[in-house]
DNA sequence: GCATATAAGTCAATAATACTGCCTTAATTT
DNA sequence: AAATTAAGGCAGTATTATTGACTTATATGC
C-alpha cells in the first residue's frame, strides 16, 4: 500500500512538473502506432472494395458468432444507419450470414461465411504480425504493462468488450438462453 | 544475451501455438483504447466546428512551430488537397498563422496563433489526463515497456516523427503514392 | 387483449475526411 | 534557360458517419 502510494506520488510529481514532453511523445506514439496498425489492413480491404468500417464489422462478428445487430452496434458505437450500409454490402457479397433468432424472432443473428472467415483471418493475421513483431522487439516482460495501460485507457463501461463477448451489466430481461 | 534469447523463444513459442486469444485481445485493446483516447478531443472539436483532421494539424503545428506545409504533409501522410481545406479553415478562423520563409520564399511557415495555442492546450491536456490516469492505474514501471512496444509498432521510417521534429534523412522524391 | 417497447430495416439529407487528376503561380536549383 | 520544388486551386468521387422520421415485426407488461 505504501509502495503503491509512493509510485503514484512519483508519477504525479513527474507530471505536474516539466515533463510535458514525455506525455506529448506518448500522444504521438499512439497516433503513429495506430495509423500504421490499421494501415496494412486498410490496404487489403481496398482490394476487396471495403473500408475500415467493414473490417470492424467483420472482426467483431467473427469474434462473437451469432451476435445480434443491436449488440454489434453497442460494441461499435455507431448509428444503426451507419452500420446498415456496411452490413448490407457484407451480406450481399456473402461475407456475412444472417439468421433469425428462434428465441426472439425480432433478432437477426450474424455470423461470417467461409469467405468472411477467410478475409477476417487474413486481416487479423497481418495485425497480429505487427503486434508480435513489436512484442519481440520490446521483450516479453513489457507485454503485461502494455496491456494494463491500454485497458486503463478505455472508458470503464466498455472494458468488458475486450475478450469474449459478455452482455453488459443491465442484462436484457429475457436473455438467458442457457441455464 | 542468453536471457534475451530465452524471452524471445518463449514469446515465439507462445505465439506459434494456441494463444491467438491473447493477440486478439491486444487488437481489441488497441481499437477501444484509441477510440476513447480520441473521443473526448473529438467532442471538444465539434463545439468549435472542427474535426479530427483539424486536431492533427493543430497538434503538429503547435509541436513544430514554423513547420512548412510540405513537412506537415510528411507527418500526416495525407494528400495536399486533403490538408488544404482543413488548413484554409484554420487560417481563415485565425487559429493558424502563415508566413513566408525568408530563406526560401516558396515556403509558408505555419504556427499557431494565441487562439490556436489555447485550443491545442485544451485538447492535449484532455488526452494527457487520460494517459496519466492509465499510467497511475498500471503503475510507473509499466510505462517504459508501453512506450517501447508502441514505438516498435510504427513503421521504421516514421519513428523519427515522435518527439521534436527532425527532417527525414532521405528526402522523398515523389509524393506518397498510395499503392 | 391492448398498449408499449424493442429489434431491425429503410429513406432522405447532410457533413467530414480523404482520394485522384489536372492545372497555375512563384521561387529555387541545375 | 530548363527543370524542379512549394504551395495552392478546381472538379469530381468515395467512404464513413451523422440526424430525423418512418415502417414492420415481435415481444412484453398491465
Amino acid at each position: 500500500m505504501e509502495r503503491a502510494n509512493d509510485a503514484l506520488c512519483e508519477l504525479k510529481t513527474s507530471l505536474r512538473g516539466q515533463n510535458e514532453e514525455e506525455f506529448r511523445q506518448v500522444l504521438e506514439l499512439l497516433f503513429f502506432a495506430y495509423r500504421d496498425f490499421t494501415g496494412e489492413a486498410d490496404a487489403i480491404l481496398t482490394k476487396f472494395g471495403f473500408g475500415r468500417a467493414h473490417h470492424r464489422a467483420i472482426y467483431f462478428i467473427g469474434r462473437n458468432p451469432g451476435i445480434s445487430v443491436r449488440d454489434l452496434l453497442g460494441i461499435l458505437k455507431i448509428t444503426k444507419q451507419s452500420l446498415s450500409r456496411v452490413l448490407a454490402q457484407l451480406i450481399n457479397e456473402n461475407y456475412v450470414h444472417q439468421e433469425t433468432d428462434s428465441a426472439d424472432r425480432r433478432r437477426r443473428l450474424l455470423q461470417l461465411s467461409n469467405k468472411g472467415v477467410a478475409l477476417e483471418r487474413q486481416l487479423t493475421a497481418r495485425q497480429c504480425q505487427r503486434v508480435i513483431g513489436a512484442f519481440e522487439t520490446a521483450g516479453i516482460e513489457s507485454i503485461s504493462g502494455f496491456r494494463t495501460i491500454l485497458r486503463a485507457m478505455i472508458d470503464p463501461d466498455d472494458r468488458h468488450c475486450v475478450g469474449l463477448w459478455e452482455a453488459e451489466p443491465p442484462v436484457p430481461k429475457t436473455q438467458r438462453l442457457v441455464g
